[in-house]
DNA sequence: TTCTCGGGTGTAATATTATAACGTCGCAGT
DNA sequence: ACTGCGACGTTATAATATTACACCCGAGAA
């Protein structure tokens, strides 16, 4: 039995899922897994190359929509900059989350709760935020 | 002598290119004036659109040179969410903005000066950061 | 049971965004 | 004149993302 259990992450969509009656299908299952098991962003298309070694299946569409549902959920998060994905390290579902990028060995850490913006424009409402930081991690130092 | 005056946005880079040594061509100075007189954040390819009225000229590579140059000195802003861009709304030279994007009329904010992140993680060294809030500016208030 | 309706998926095509590679031109310094 | 370099022209292609339409299947209604 050595790989039988199933990850946190996995748990978690499928609690999510169960609480809003959306279904984990078994693509949607296998990107989030793929997603969580990579070390950093990854990219749709990688995730597309990944889950084709079939030769019929996985064309872009299945991997973005499988994200887009992902993304809905909070269980992945988009990183703008870098047109990549990443999987949320929280076992909840998140709502926008900061996060810090290291330019050197590619990880993400996560924040969120995170009050972002002192000067909102007058009578401006923020609906969404993107915020990415990129450096380098305490790991990445000289 | 209808037109006859340059812009603020295009004085300030021309004292700033004079500053660095570095050459506002014609491409350069009118890819700032289109981005500025544009009243939202404006795709590559509109500009190339814009651009090539000459059947010769006006290839991506061209668009996405000015471009560089002009993100390079502060002059002009990627969107990351929306891969598009916005000119500087300040006079100087100016390090990573925090931008307020309305999604009703399109219109952009941007301040400075920001202090964004309260929990950086431990370690971490922000180079670069990528802020960018989306909503309903006071304008487009029900 | 049979029908129908909707969500999820398969598939082909295409749209959009961005870069690589290489050649040319003109100018500054020698 | 020769050289080097930065900006630009040109072609091609890479990388990212969406549209459109057909199919299947399972939940519930008839
Ligand atoms: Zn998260
Ligand atoms: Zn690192
Ligand atoms: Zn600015
Ligand atoms: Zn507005």
């Amino acid at each position: 039995m050595s790989r039988e259990t199933t990850s946190p992450a996995l748990q978690a969509a499928e609690k999510l899922c169960d609480e809003r009656g959306e279904r984990l299908t078994p693509i949607r299952r296998r990107v989030l897994e793929l997603v969580h098991e990579a070390d950093g962003p990854v990219k749709a298309y990688d995730l597309l190359e990944t889950l084709k070694p079939g030769p019929g299946s996985a064309k872009p569409p299945t991997v973005y929509r499988a994200l887009e549902f992902l993304l809905g959920l909070g269980l992945v998060h988009k990183v703008e900059a870098l047109n990549a994905y990443v999987g949320c390290s929280h076992s909840h579902s998140c709502g926008g989350a900061e996060l810090f990028i290291c330019s050197d060995c590619g990880s993400v850490q996560e924040c969120h709760g995170a009050p972002v913006s002192t000067q909102t424009p007058d009578g401006f409402i923020i609906e969404r935020s993107v915020v990415e930081h990129f450096g380098h991690c305490g790991n990445c130092r000289t």
